[in-house]
DNA sequence: TTGGGCTGACGTCAGCCATT
DNA sequence: AATGGCTGACGTCAGCCCAA
């Protein structure tokens, strides 16, 4: 074969997982950019659904800080946009 | 070749031998602790990839299922 | 206590820390081998699942796409 | 912190790795067991398809075994079922 | 076939740190 | 502060395996 799937020098292993990696990142990336789309469309959906739940805060106390910064990336994105 | 000769080539060639492998030895041990390392990171690369994907199909999937109706 | 006890003595707990760390050295050896093979298939799993998981979302984003038409 | 990330001993090491990959792969099944349903349809929409396309191929040839036993699975399931 | 490069395994020393 | 348990790093021996 042109090369041993487990190899002894530690050199040949850190660059055969180097190869794996650099393509699995590549595949992972192609799928995930062609979802922009998608992402686009479930912004939309999670935004009314936010700004139907948030409603109800409307004129009450200001929002928990604390709470917001542990919060998924997805919100952060519905705040600064 | 005088034997007092012949005794000391072979001390110095044990010598040499014995500094070849030491050294031999620290590079075997610094690749190793870089492939170790190495691993780690892969992991935790996989990682953060396998959290998103499911996240991205749980998204996918409801937005189907929402689509259905 | 005579001076010839004493140096035994000092022997002896040498001796007992050298062979402690003996077996301790052997014990750990163990484990970070059993740990080095643990990231290996962990890093395996993980590979197979995300391969797994890019598949499924290339199929349902196809199937996304075919139902908006 | 009731567990450090990263502890010295090998065992704390391995217990937390295969802890966290236990919850990964509860996270992945539950992921791909739910998608049998999807897989269904999926089915379904491709069986049509193929219908619709082997429906010029009636009263001609028979289909090409060799091509057959290459293409993936979800091919022989609609075959076999 | 064989010498030399790498690596596995050992024992030893030094150091960290949780426990006492 | 002091002790003992684990581990990092070193040098050495033995062995594998491929290019001379």
């Amino acid at each position: 074969l042109a090369m041993a799937a487990n190899p002894r020098k530690f050199s040949e292993k850190i660059a055969l997982h180097n190869q794996k990696q650099a393509e699995e990142t590549a595949a992972f990336d192609e799928v995930m950019k062609d979802l922009s789309l998608t992402r686009a469309l479930h912004f939309k959906a999670q935004q009314l659904q936010l700004a139907q739940s948030r409603s109800n805060f409307y004129g009450g106390s200001l929002p928990n800080v604390n709470q917001i910064i542990n919060a998924p990336l997805e919100f952060h994105a519905a705040f600064y946009s | 070749p005088s034997p007092q000769g012949v005794a000391e080539e072979a001390t110095r060639k044990r010598e040499m031998r014995l500094l070849k492998n030491r050294e031999a030895a620290r590079e075997c041990r610094r690749k190793k602790k870089e492939y170790v390392k190495c691993l780690e990171n892969r992991v935790a690369v996989l990682e953060n990839q396998n959290k998103t994907l499911i996240e991205e199909l749980k998204a996918l999937k409801d937005l189907y299922c929402r689509k259905a109706d």
